[in-house]
DNA sequence: ACATGACCATACCACCGGTACGTACCGCCG
DNA sequence: CGGCGGTACGTACCGGTGGTATGGTCATGT
């Protein structure tokens, strides 16, 4: 029995890793070329595969480019997930969850397709949906948090989540931008404290 | 001489109507399909012309949108440059122009040609370089404004109006994608002020 | 009157996303 | 052990789209 299974596991290897391969080729090409620039061809032909392969595992680029995006968020999120989670106080975990996100935002991956692409790619709703999981959600319970320890004055937690995602991403891409990314790196970042420190109860 | 002119001047006016037709049937066809959405002869078709025009008077799909960005954002900032570069106290200039630009991105073409698209069709920096004569630009002079009257902290003029243009996009698309704009609308509005008032000088 | 260039139409091409269909291979049952 | 079915792809092809090449028309300078 452990050789059928064996063989078994042997077979649906090779499918995952075939699949692993066009997740990957698919990471690398929308980061270089953005989703539109990329064709299908290039990323079969990168993964080693042909297009059969991609419409077996995929219903479409759209679906690709999701399953690009979910590897991307899931390896990046998991550091800040378990900061957040973590025992401390409200104020020095949202601090620090603050300068991880910056940083994580300088990854050219992340950049592009999180920030900048999936918006667009994916449609605001579906975005705003799949994000409740990955970075949002983060910045949402990291938000109530604060608002629940009675840090900041109340507000609708949705909302200045919101707005203060915006500030982030746009901050990030500032930084990516700069031709001094270190100095640019810490004026972002002392803004955005003295954006939190202007929202703190005092 | 002025039935030369006059013929020059009819001819001119021809070629005239069919760019501007070709740029409100663009920036028709990009709100409601967005850009990748809308084909070139749907463009063609609706201004009742053929491809040779649009591409005697544009270099190809990209100087399209651009131009419909151009024309949807002079469009919408001409009375907010008014409010900025009016007199009154800097405070309330920036409260007002605020208010004004949360109203303006209910606008489904700014929300959708200027807030959604442009950064990813135009690229982030080209989308940045054209920003600096548009929104971005008469923020960025608010915000110089109001360090200038020394009304709030000083920081790096650049990267605080970075973020703040970033909140108020996110703001943007919160409210649109919202089920009751109008009161995702008022919510965002006491939101900003709520960080605006954080920064303020007591 | 002739050349010239602005302005636009027509026909066509290369490429891309997606589909239809064929096939090799493995696990399973009689 | 033999054939049957399903998984995991490969191959060939189609419709549509952005872009180009070419040519024609008409006002205008000389």
């Amino acid at each position: 029995m452990s050789y059928v299974s064996s063989v078994r596991n042997r077979r649906a290897e090779y499918s995952e890793s075939t699949r692993q391969a066009l997740v990957d080729s698919a990471v690398d090409l929308f980061t270089k070329r953005g989703y539109a620039g990329t064709s299908l061809d290039e990323v079969v032909k990168r993964a080693r595969v042909t297009k059969g392969a991609l419409y077996h595992h995929f219903s479409g680029k759209q679906a690709l480019f999701e399953a690009a995006f979910a590897q991307v968020e899931t390896k990046s999120i998991e550091p800040l997930a378990a900061l957040v989670t973590g025992e401390g106080e409200p104020w020095d975990i949202a601090v620090a969850g603050l300068r991880a996100y910056v940083r994580k935002c300088l990854d050219p991956e992340y950049q592009r397709i999180i920030v900048h692409e999936a918006p667009v790619v994916m449609g605001w709703e579906r975005w705003r949906e799949a994000e409740e999981h990955f970075s949002f959600g983060l910045l949402r319970t990291a938000v109530q948090l604060l608002v629940d320890a009675g840090e900041i004055e109340e507000a609708p937690v949705e909302i200045m989540a919101r707005l203060l995602f915006g500030a982030l991403s746009a901050g990030a891409s500032t930084i990516a931008s700069s031709s001094d990314p270190k100095r640019t790196g810490r004026e972002v970042e002392s803004a955005i404290l003295r954006v939190l420190e202007g929202l703190r109860k005092k």
